[in-house]
DNA sequence: TAAAAAATTTAGACTTATCTAAATTATGAA
DNA sequence: TTCATAATTTAGATAAGTCTAAATTTTTTA
């Protein structure tokens, strides 16, 4: 098995990998809140047990191992973040940190009646797939709202911040996960945009708040 | 907060003084499959924040503040149990293993809804009593079965031994949790004793195993 | 009650994961 | 294409928790 420390760095580098072949020791660190040395450090010992590769200075990928792992631990977050708001009956921007711990609980039988228990549920909380007890799931093909012009429309299906603030902030406006928005217009001189909900209330948001609001089409 | 070694030597601190006004070091040692070296280490540092009463030599007993960590540890181990058998369909002999990693999830809120979700429960799959979230909670009054006469009867109502061999028997014996026995014969040679099964079956037990089965009278 | 045995503690070392500060390598702008 | 800057790595230190071996204290027993 693996210590926590190391299957954070696998769980961050996959992560970051989504944006970027390679990723640098930097990236890592930032993700981490540690420091690059620590960060070089921790990449030696995951290169010599063969679950990322790395060259010094040229950043580093999750060898197929190494993903496996990043992946079953992101299953096990995703599951526990839905048990908690599906079974008790957390809101969505207080589940992060109590999966974060509860995603190093080791058994991969709990964890599978787990999903069993909670008729194995494809999306967590805040719309990121959940793989199944393979790995697999399908990379979801979710558009953030910046990427729309006007008139485009889409449901409101997943967040890309997950901080609290972010998720208090849609839940106060109604921008919920399910609910059907519009563009009616985009700012052009600081690409906010104002979006109407289920044909109903018109609202404003900023450039960065449509960046991590994500629609299927 | 503490540390996972931390929560560990508080639990088993708590669990041997059960028996015994002082707990010594080599008994944690042993408890915790450690060097008692190491353990002398952990109780200076325990002992400097106030969760337990140390004197060099004398053994250690758990401060008010330490037996409340404790507690709360053990009904984090005991509502998880619970969890697993009556919601993912464990068995009574698979989930102290989990439990004991479950047991170090830090969120007080979540135990709570925990216990609200399963309604309470008041003892776990094997007969322990749960403390409230107060940490309040009846110390249990069983009696081991080796503590009864001929013709004496009683309901199985928890184990000592949590260990998967000695549930595992159990439940091929048809000892489990619920049960009325009566005993029928004890032989005076080794002390083992026989019993009857809700008026049924005859079953022949060690002294060990009937030292290890409690029963409520 | 003194010596032997058992229990406990101390001393010093090791591992994991982290840090700061210094050195090295890569990159981008002139 | 060279040099300043940014990124990364190395060197050396620290803290937590563990270990072995030696020293000390307590307990037992004769």
């Amino acid at each position: 098995m693996n210590t926590l420390a190391e299957e954070n760095y696998l769980k961050s580098i996959y992560h970051l990998s989504i944006d970027a072949e390679n990723v640098s020791t930097n990236q890592i660190a930032a993700s981490l809140n540690t420091k690059a040395s620590s960060v070089t450090d921790m990449l030696k010992k995951l290169s010599d047990k063969a679950l990322i590769n790395y060259t010094r200075y040229q950043g580093v990928s999750l060898t197929p191992s190494g993903e496996k792992i990043a992946v079953n631990i992101i299953r096990k977050h995703r599951l526990w973040e839905y048990f908690l708001v599906e079974k008790l009956k957390f809101k969505w921007d207080q589940v992060h940190d109590m999966a974060e711990e509860m995603e190093h609980i080791s058994s991969a039988e709990l964890i599978d009646r787990l999903d069993e228990f909670m008729d194995y549920p494809q999306h967590d909380p805040h719309g990121e797939p959940i793989p199944d007890c393979n790995g697999r799931f399908n990379a979801s093909e979710l558009t953030p709202i910046s990427a729309l012009r006007v008139n485009d429309s889409g449901t409101i299906s997943g967040v890309r911040d997950h901080s609290s603030s972010f998720l208090q902030y849609l839940e106060k406006q109604q921008l919920t996960l399910g609910k059907k928005i519009s563009i009616m217009e985009i700012v052009e001189f600081d690409h906010s945009m104002i979006l109407q909900i289920e044909n109903k209330k018109e609202i404003h948001i900023s450039r960065e708040a449509a960046n991590n609001l994500l629609i299927a089409l």
